[in-house]
DNA sequence: CTTCCTGCAAAGGGTTTGCACGCCT
DNA sequence: AGGCGTGCAAACCCTTTGCAGGAAG
């Protein structure tokens, strides 16, 4: 039972919804990706290597499901897709992102750290936080390396695609 | 030299660009709705009001170009639209917003209070922190004391709808 | 058989782009 | 003239929805 599978199968079976063929596929998808940070295309495209009768809407409606279960988190990095990572059984909602304004690679940063902002916030308006995301923009170590204007390189991952523009121009989303 | 609508005129000047009659209106509705968050569609409406032949597309680019001059921010709180708020001249990345998950109103937090957490960043992993975006979600004042399931208030706007579920589920968006 | 699920295709909503015309220098 | 800028409409992209057929309990 310490099986992420088995876990969502029971969690669904609670509510009369099954694990079905597709929907493990996609789990699987997931996992295999942990801390990927998948579109919702890329799972279609990876999940269609073992079901390739699988739709889009399959994909989009399964996401959505697992969201609500909890078992995945869905990001939105402000450009105009989605995310998806698999979130593992009784993760608090800590670790944030970080994304590189040069590659578009998404890193991970594990500490939470943002409880005296929350406290800080709750104390001095009344308003209740009971979720957060922080997105932190700049430049990857590699891309630090490289210098912000330097071709990219064909070293790193195929480069999760971040909405391009002119490097320099500002993040799209801010607090 | 105070007033934002010269300084934007003089930045554009700089680079051939002009403070169209259009622009100048989009950058007055952004003046007179400060942290207000409006949507494109809103900035649109205002807008023709004061210019009636005003399109869309206008409304978007100058938008655009605004976010690119440092005039306005960006912000996407993980529903499908951005919204937009005027960013006064020599304002650090600081304040972030606070959604509340039951009526949908952006609320503002000052302080910044994030410098420890990018310093761990920077320090832990070697990206280099440029921007950051925090997004608080939870209930409002309001909403807080109405109770979470108390049918929305006229009081507060349509409510720009925060993805729903049962509240202790994740919203959306996460760090 | 009833309910849950699926694929397909169409619809949706926000945002962007192509194009021809207008405006300012 | 020569750009820059604009409105309009069409195009785009990601995501959602309607529907008829299938599979599971």
């Amino acid at each position: 039972m310490h099986d992420p599978i088995d876990h969502v199968r029971d969690r669904l079976g609670r509510q009369d919804q099954r694990l079905t063929p597709q929907r493990e596929t996609v789990l699987r998808v997931l996992l295999e990706h942990a801390n990927e940070h998948l579109t919702a295309e890329e799972v279609y495209l990876e999940a269609r290597g073992a079901a390739p009768d699988l739709g889009m809407a399959t994909v989009y409606r399964t996401l959505d499901l697992f969201e609500r279960l909890g078992v995945v988190h869905r990001l939105d990095a402000g450009q105009g897709v989605a995310r998806y990572e698999f979130r593992p059984e009784g993760e608090g909602h800590y670790h944030h992102h970080l994304i590189c304004l040069e590659c578009g690679r998404i890193l991970e940063f594990e500490r939470d750290l943002l409880e005296p902002v929350e406290r800080a916030v709750e104390k001095e308006t009344g308003f209740l936080v009971i979720d957060h995301s922080l997105l932190l923009f700049g430049l990857c170590p590699d891309c630090r390396r490289t210098g912000p204007d330097a071709p990219s390189q064909g070293a790193s991952p195929p480069r999760p695609d971040v909405g391009e523009r002119d490097p320099g121009a500002s993040p799209g989303a801010s607090s």
